[in-house]
DNA sequence: TTATGACCATTCGGACGATTCTGGTCATCA
DNA sequence: TGATGACCAGAATCGTCCGAATGGTCATAA
């Protein structure tokens, strides 16, 4: 049982544990000692990665969002259609519909949150981060890779209404009654025609730079202002 | 200040004064003592017209659902493309929106429901009524109204979760940045080449009939299992 | 006959103190 | 030098109590 864990390894472990507990529990009903336990740490080892508790918290949030992201840029790309409103939209929900607790932080599931909600002022800031911003709709409109007779304003609203409804929805249809896949196909085909593009576009090339930039200062964003201090800099994570 | 309240008149005070305060201060903290003092009547009275405070509550929510329907049917009509998917769905909507206390009970809100919430085992054939069904979908499908490329279950999934975090969805986005009828728009135009129906299609006489007759079943269904009992049996309303 | 409001049994909700638990620290140890 | 876990102050929780308030009834009055 002798574990020459890293610097980086353990504080990865400590994450792993905090992500499986508070799922499951919620984070009230997870103690620092409950999560130093399962990490096979001591509880002070935490203090030495982590200021608190709730920094602890805004590191996993901060991760998982990362991991979301990528996930769903390799859905994007393992689809033929590539790039596309509705491929971005499409996967964007399947990756977050993956993530049970970056689901929980997103619609703001009191019950795995606990008291934490309060504390999410800056969640406005993190649903955009999610790749979905009036500057994204504008600048797909000005490409012609969203219509332009829809009011960007509007389309916004019914945009992120509907995202919200589809990470909230099986509380009123269970999804169990079909599956990931097909639903991301009908919201697939839905969106195509319902807000274009309408013919084939060069200018999709454009769209995935902007849609790359809008998640890098989304990311930065959360780095920023997520976790407030940590005793290592996590030096690789190159790629984006 | 003499009034000459008839029966029915006085019962649709009741509701009224029900409505008002249920809906700003939420179910739990409106007294039945508060509704009659709100109605002009003694407490008394209002256990001559409803069984007990659940039971009044039962009757304003079919009261309301009615209005809600009735009040959509009135904007489809209102509106020259007639009835389409699209139609229904956005006024549908709108109509629920205009509606707080409505809104409330589909999107279970406990900060008005209060307690109430947990006695709501007929919800899900309440949300059935508002036009979203799974025969709904299957029979525009057949009649050519929605493209039948589309797997009806996913569809509704899709469709049902749409709408509902169109309801809840000021919660995350502020609907003050645009109007509802500027949504409303979006909605048809992105539902309209979205789902369909593709061309002229000359069969949407028979899909009113078929929506009458869902929304005759879904109000005959709130009526049966909503009130338990009134003293008066309302003798008007002869319109479906 | 019909509406009323005083009345009753029950529940609700705040106060209070005892007790456990939790996040965070730090002297100690390997 | 880095990890540990005993330790502390403060917070949350539980159990108990009691007065106020609530839903519902019914004898009385209009």
């Amino acid at each position: 049982m002798s574990e020459p864990a890293t610097n980086a390894e353990r504080e990865q472990a400590i994450l792993d544990a905090a992500s499986a507990l508070i799922t499951h529990y919620g984070y009230d009903k997870t103690t620092v000692e409950d999560i130093a336990q399962q990490a096979g740490v001591a509880k002070g080892t935490i203090y030495l990665h982590f200021r608190s508790k709730d920094d602890l918290f805004s590191a996993l949030i901060a991760r998982e969002a990362q991991r979301v992201a990528e996930r769903s840029f390799a859905l994007i790309d393992a689809d033929p259609e590539g790039v596309t409103v509705y491929t971005i939209f499409r996967y964007g929900w399947q990756a977050m519909q993956e993530n049970p607790l970056l689901r929980a932080v997103y619609v703001r599931d009191r019950r795995v949150l606990g008291d934490y909600v309060r504390r999410l002022a800056s969640l406005p800031q993190f649903s955009q981060m999610v790749s979905l911003s009036g500057e994204f709709i504008q600048h797909f409109q000005r490409l012609g890779l969203i219509r332009a007779d829809l009011d960007p304003d509007a389309l916004l609203y019914v945009l992120t209404s509907f995202r919200y409804g589809l990470l909230v929805g099986d509380a009123v249809v269970p999804l169990s009654r079909t599956s990931v896949e097909t639903v991301g196909e009908v919201i697939s085909k839905l969106l195509a025609s319902g807000i274009g593009p309408q013919g084939d576009s060069a200018k999709s090339e454009e769209g995935l730079r902007i849609l790359r930039d809008l998640y890098a200062k989304g990311l930065e964003f959360m780095r920023a202002n997520g976790r407030q201090a940590s005793k290592d800099s996590n030096p690789g994570s190159g790629t984006i």
